[in-house]
DNA sequence: TATATTTTTCAGAATGTTCTGAAATTGTGG
DNA sequence: CCACAATTTCAGAACATTCTGAAAAATATA
């Protein structure tokens, strides 16, 4: 594998997008693949993907699934050929925000649904009974719950600034941040 | 294990909680941990954790170490006490920063630092030879470093207004997305 | 310093995740 | 409908992470 050059960057940008992925969560493969197709001028095949990466068929399949699933990669079909060939979202900031939607409908959704649902528990304990730690409890829930309406504008602010695009959102925040 | 009233609300986040964090890559024994020591009136020893979650001594005390890393809790000594107490950050907005910037050091860092390497060696490619190729591929590894410029914005942004509260910045945010 | 208590460490066990490869399924052209 | 090419599925293998429990190290007390 080339380690220098443009290829080299290639590999390198590769590898270190797995590794990253893999602090968040996401396997490091299909984080490869969507490098990799990121990357690529021209979609690639299932092949494509299982030679340049040295992965199984099965594995290649099941994780081009999931970036379908999440919206990071497009089928495209060709005439005369049976094959399926993929191509991922080149807009970096288009990428990015798919990336936050779908976390934000994973993760920030359902904390908040156990949030609210935590307080209404709160609410539905006898009186006098243990009254400074519902108290108590009370208050830790609802301010995660503040942070997570703070949480759910960042993305707001990301979703809807970005089609000003990226370069005039760093600069409007670098006014906020005063 | 109650699954109800005040302590049921208790049991329930610390379970999401732990669920939460382990997508994030975050093994959910640390989060456990954190959530029942941020919910807490209280500091608790390592053997309060132990009997709570139901975990080993060496599994409590090498979380307890991490959470101290990632400064998300903090020691306490007691006269009279060889024991040592744990108690977690109770200010939502602190807590929050405290995350963004460790993963901001830990992941954004890395990237960036791995990008700048990618489009040095992609100018170090001799010209001609997939000239369109390198210029493709150069284009897309600056369009992530934009991105991540955009990320530390967000950051400062977090970083700089969460001083004035968590409210007003949620508040100015909303203005910023319309 | 000797002793008692608490914390840390770490080899091996338990658990969880991702991959492989072959079989089953799907879809296409003749 | 058949034969073929491509894709999906999934049981078991390989790998990675986290936990346990006991021994070692650290720390405090007398």
């Amino acid at each position: 594998m080339a380690e220098s050059g443009i290829e080299g960057a290639k590999n390198l940008f590769v590898r270190r997008w797995g590794e990253m992925a893999a602090t968040w969560g996401i396997s490091r493969t299909m984080a490869e693949i969507h490098a990799l197709l990121y990357l690529s001028p021209d979609p690639l095949c299932t092949d494509d993907v299982m030679d340049q990466l040295e992965v199984s068929r099965g594995s290649a399949s099941t994780n081009l699934r999931q970036l379908l699933n999440w919206g990071l990669i497009q089928r495209e079909h060709r005439r005369g050929d049976r094959k399926e060939y993929f191509e991922a979202e080149k807009d970096a900031w288009l990428m990015f925000e798919t990336i936050i939607r779908e976390r934000r409908r994973r993760e920030l959704q359902p904390i908040v649904e156990t949030l609210e649902r935590c307080v209404e528990m709160a609410h539905e304990e006898p009186r006098s009974k243990a009254d400074a730690v519902t108290k108590a409890y009370t208050k830790r829930f609802s301010d995660i719950l503040d942070l997570c309406d703070a949480m759910n504008a960042v993305f707001n602010v990301v979703n809807k600034a970005g089609r000003r695009g990226l370069k005039p959102l760093t600069k409007a925040l670098s006014l906020l941040a005063r």
